[in-house]
DNA sequence: TATTATTTCTATCAAATTAATAGGAAATAA
DNA sequence: TTATTTCCTATTAATTTGATAGAAATAATA
């Protein structure tokens, strides 16, 4: 039961963007693995997933890059996760009852299913800004310190 | 995210232990195996694990074969899908900071804590009993039927 | 217009993990 | 002594995850 490094990259990045897009100049994604420490390759496919799933808007040529498609406040956690590691269920059961004969009487499956749904509502009620913030006030803080 | 089948398969047998345990007789690995559509030699690696984790008895030899170690409902599905897929943290970290140098400073980590708590939170509050209940009150209610 | 810098797409490879099988040793009751 | 069961150790198979390579598309720039 782990997130993989998609999802894990892909939240790192994602925080990286918001941060570091100033206004409408999109943000490399060369940039975005030198200060995460990914890398570039595999990061390009992250940013597929997350294309796809509407929450970047790509702007391609020179100068092109990447920008969050709707405000950081109006993208959940979970909308991320579920951009980069499909439907959040913890056994293929629960989305897809069909698979399994007995999935109408196993006691297993609902409780599998209200995990599940825990762990929807959870990432559901965060959204990437308050992970922003979270680092902002982070980062201030460290500043703070030298002037202590 | 997903619970392996060793979670599965181990959680489904336990519950069928408990059914089908009368008194101080064990039961056949391969009886559950039987019942609950499972190969064998796996479920040995499951009880093996099980076993390992204090959650059952094992005797051996002829008309040996496994007992709960404890009453139902002193076992926590927590420590079920503990014994069988290690600690519950969905990222390493969370367990061991010391793998990652921004561990102290990285806010997704704290995310991550902070699911993987309501997941053991969630697993902690119920017990194997609470699944055998459900599934007996589910077996009676379909005798039932037959007399309506 | 030609060139260059950049993203996107597709295909593929490598590594790691998980799932399952196999064979036989050790224990024990009949 | 035999049949039956758990226990132990390898090994193999399958799946998932992580990463790479290169061609195609596109936009800025010279």
């Amino acid at each position: 039961m782990k997130i993989s490094t998609k999802g894990r990259y892909g939240l790192r990045s994602m925080i990286d963007l918001a941060i570091n897009s100033s206004g409408n100049t999109p943000v490399f994604i060369s940039d975005i693995a030198k200060r995460q420490h990914l890398s570039e390759k595999y990061l390009e496919h992250i940013f597929g997933a997350l294309h796809k799933a509407g929450l970047v808007r790509s702007i391609r040529g020179r100068k092109g890059g990447y920008l969050l498609q709707k405000n950081p406040e109006e993208i959940t956690l979970s909308e991320i996760i579920t951009a980069l590691e499909g439907k959040i269920s913890l056994v293929e059961c629960v989305l897809d009852p069909d698979i399994c004969p007995s999935a109408k009487k196993c006691v297993t499956r609902d409780l599998w299913q209200g995990l599940s749904d825990k762990i929807n509502e959870y990432l559901s009620s965060h959204t990437l800004n308050d992970l922003i913030q979270m680092q902002k006030s982070r980062e201030q803080n460290d500043t703070l310190m030298y002037y202590i």
